[in-house]
DNA sequence: CTTGTGTCTGTTTTT
DNA sequence: CAGACACAAG
């Protein structure tokens, strides 16, 4: 106990030790939350206080719940088994295999990922003939995901015109479409939960009574709806239940656009009256002037529950800013810096680059490329959401559950067995008219279509009357065979990664086997009387069907059923891991969690960091700064910050002023390795990389450069009374028609008369 | 059913 | 500039 401990400042200590009470910790960033919170849980057992059965605890990310169970099971030599530790969705899914029929689901009920629920409600919007230009599929998702993440079912809205309505009846009837296919999306996994406990007030009881403590992670990051889930487990306004233990940093809150609610910290202090909030404010990560930078900045947002870092290292080294004059240059600078920061002794793997948006990775990893620095970028297309491998997985999600309309829409006729729009069409159209699913309705197909429906019906069933005995391994085998899928790719010329993909999923199906318990050999099929025991209920003293959660996985799922839940709620790697000796290059939000010895934050400048689209949301200046907040934080030991005069963005050359939080940061803390920001380009000297290569859009630049009127020059900066600094655009006219267009950054673009406009050149 | 052409539209991301 | 997507022609 006293080793549990013993390591631990005051603030940490206090917060592992507080009663069985609701806490709130405030841990700002490498704070050592992590340690906290898995201490936390070890000294509650250690101590007697609760049996591992009795915890609860809640991530966001599958990363981040791993890395609990691996420092847990570090810390101490007890059975993590019993202990419920996993993410919002993997708890849900869970809970709900438990409780299928209470939540009125079949037992193989599917999760659809983002891109099925996108094609599921394109398929709804065409099927009832809605308008695809005034209610576009995506817009559509976006308002069924907002209000399930409010909790809120369709006929809880109260549509304020006719457009809304018309949206509030998809939702409808979208819901009603998952409900006949047997599918689920991830907000649905929480929605159904959190219904299915409300209503059920025994079931409710059971697990209020079980999780006497539940600790929840990234609190900030947590909407409405998860919020609601809490409170209702933890027996929030039923007297009792367990005690919730909230870690967060409201300054890293960056997920509101996706319906994340700082506001829960504050409500969740109110409502249950927490006595206990503790603040983590010693941070272990950074040097002093990054850690400065990082305080500085912050202060400027208004709302915040306040919160200072400090640190006992030194203050080390200065951040270094440098201004290039294009996206090129800026990636040539990194360049440099990194080889640099190579000789020097530097992992690989310790230098990130970091950028507001995918769309920036492409220049640098370019020059990272031509310099030949390995380098891995994060982001894109992961395992589970390759075409291929979602082609196979639909096979298996029809033999598990063949009323899934999507999986049967995706692989009908891939590869190609000549059944075309046509006949679909005729399908959907049978589908429609006797309300069963596609794979229900095609025995009601005649003719030529009809026969081709019919042979793909007896591929799937023969699959699955074939795998009855067979392990998922050999299943997946079998599938990858007999649906054509191998040989489709064997044919096609740049197939060969695609079929090296699909061969993985053998391996995958094997690994995941092995780790979750299931019996070597085990059918992959729920048999008949598995599924007698699947669905024995252990019933409590109440009456209640419950399941011990100590019930091995194989009793609520069959290992086909789980691989597939694997498969949507982990969609596969993509997250970086360490030990790769290669650059990282990643958005700011996907290195949220991680940290650096170096690290580059690169494109700032205004309409790219702080976002453009942030100014049109209400409090998206302040959401921006986080990210920039967290950006800063993610550096230990040596910072670099960038921007670019000119950038290439959507095949057009954008004149960008800096960030405006460039003017927010400690000027001591930074050294400036270009002439001054404000100082036009071409007056600078040249620098060494400045001149390197293929200035394609420089060269542009200087051609409209040579166009010059009225004495001013295009990219030069300049100040205005009213609008303040800007940098000029464009220039149009002459003379007394001379006019510019010129971009003033928070205060947008104008076009101003030379004539007229009291112009003054900085720099 | 495949292939080619044109149009459009561009944040951030986990589950 | 490019990727995604829709639609028309082969």
């Amino acid at each position: 106990m006293q080793n549990l401990l013993h390591n631990l400042n005051d603030e940490q200590l206090a917060a592992v030790t507080l009663p069985a009470q609701s806490a709130l910790i405030l841990a700002g960033a490498g704070s050592g939350k992590t340690r906290v919170l898995t201490t936390r849980i070890a000294w509650l057992i250690q101590t007697g206080q609760v049996s591992p059965s009795g915890i609860l605890a809640v991530t966001f990310t599958n990363k981040a719940a791993k890395e609990m169970m691996t420092r847990l099971s570090a810390m101490m030599p007890i059975n993590t088994r019993g202990m419920w530790i996993g993410t919002f969705h993997g708890l849900c899914n869970r809970l709900l295999r438990t409780h299928y029929r209470d939540a009125a689901l079949p037992q193989t009920f599917q999760i659809l990922d983002s891109q099925d629920q996108l094609s599921a409600i394109k398929r709804l919007i065409k099927a009832n003939n809605v308008d695809d230009e005034k209610f576009p599929p995506k817009e559509v998702m976006y308002f069924i995901n907002g209000a399930k993440d409010q909790g809120l079912r369709a006929d809880k809205i109260e549509p304020y015109n006719a457009d809304e309505r018309k949206k509030v009846e998809l939702y409808q009837l979208y819901d009603d479409q998952c409900q006949r296919e047997g599918v689920v999306d991830f907000a649905e996994l929480l929605l159904r939960t959190y219904e299915l406990l409300s209503r059920n007030q025994p079931l409710r009881q059971h697990y209020q009574q079980r999780f006497q403590h539940i600790l929840v992670d990234e609190f900030q990051d947590t909407n409405d709806l998860q919020y609601k889930w809490l409170k209702l487990l933890a027996g929030h306004g039923e007297g009792g239940g367990g005690a919730l233990f909230a870690v967060g940093d409201d300054d890293q809150s960056i997920y509101a656009f996706r319906g994340a609610n700082v506001g829960n910290m504050i409500a969740f202090e109110r409502e249950f009256h927490v006595k206990n909030l503790i603040k983590l404010e010693q941070n272990y990560r950074s040097h002093g002037h990054i850690l400065d930078a990082a305080n500085v900045l912050i202060a400027n947002n208004s709302k915040r529950l306040g919160k200072n870092l400090r640190t006992d290292a030194g203050h080390g080294e200065q951040v270094r800013v440098y201004e290039a004059t294009s996206d090129l240059g800026e990636a040539q600078w990194i360049i440099e810096e990194t080889k640099n920061l190579i000789a020097d002794g530097a992992a690989r793997s310790e230098i990130a680059v970091l950028y507001r948006s995918n769309a920036q990775s492409r220049v640098i990893e370019h020059a990272l490329f031509s310099a030949g620095i390995p380098y891995h970028v994060y982001g894109g297309l992961r395992y589970f959401q390759r075409a291929e491998v979602k082609h196979l997985i639909s096979y298996l999600q029809l033999m598990d559950n063949p009323h899934n309309d999507s999986a049967f829409m995706r692989v009908v006729n891939f590869p190609t067995r000549g059944i075309g729009a046509r006949t679909i069409e005729n399908l959907q159209g049978a589908s429609a008219q006797y309300g069963v699913s596609l794979y229900a309705a095609v025995p009601y197909m005649t003719g030529k279509g009809g026969t081709s429906l019919a042979g793909f019906v007896k591929l799937v069933e023969s699959a699955r009357f074939e795998s009855q005995q067979m392990a998922l391994p050999e299943l997946v085998r079998l599938v990858l065979e007999a649906s054509g899928l191998l040989t489709h790719y064997q044919t096609e010329k740049e197939g060969a990664d695609r079929i090296e993909n699909l061969e993985q999923m053998v391996s995958a199906a094997t690994q995941f086997v092995a780790e979750e318990g299931y019996g070597h050999g085990a059918p992959a099929h729920l048999g008949p009387q598995s599924q007698a025991q699947a669905g024995a209920a252990i019933v409590n003293e109440d009456g209640v069907e419950i399941l011990d959660a100590d019930a091995p996985l194989a009793t609520v799922m069959s290992p086909l059923s789980a691989f597939l839940s694997h498969a949507s709620l982990e969609a596969g790697d993509n997250q970086a891991t360490a030990g790769q000796q290669a650059v990282q290059m990643m958005t700011v939000h996907s290195a949220k969690g991680l940290e650096f010895n170096n690290v580059f934050i690169t494109g700032l400048e205004e309409g790219l960091f702080p976002h453009e689209s942030s100014s049109r949301e209400e409090g998206g200046v302040e959401e921006e700064r986080r990210l920039m907040y967290v950006a800063i934080t993610r550096a230990r030991q040596r910072l670099y910050l960038c921007f670019a005069q000119t950038r290439m963005l959507h095949g057009q050359t954008r004149y960008n002023m800096k960030s405006r939080f460039f003017d927010e940061l400690p000027e001591d803390a930074l050294k400036w390795l270009s002439a001054k920001a404000q100082t036009h380009w071409f007056a600078n000297k040249k620098t060494a990389w400045d001149e390197a290569p293929l200035i394609g859009s420089d060269n542009a630049i200087a051609q409209k450069m040579q166009q010059k009127s009225s004495g001013w020059r295009i990219g030069e900066s300049v100040s205005h009374a009213k609008f303040g600094e800007g940098v000029i655009v464009n220039l149009e006219g002459s003379g007394a028609n001379a006019r510019a267009q010129i971009n003033f950054g928070s205060a947008g673009m104008k076009v101003l008369d030379l004539s007229i406009a009291k112009l003054e050149r900085l720099g």
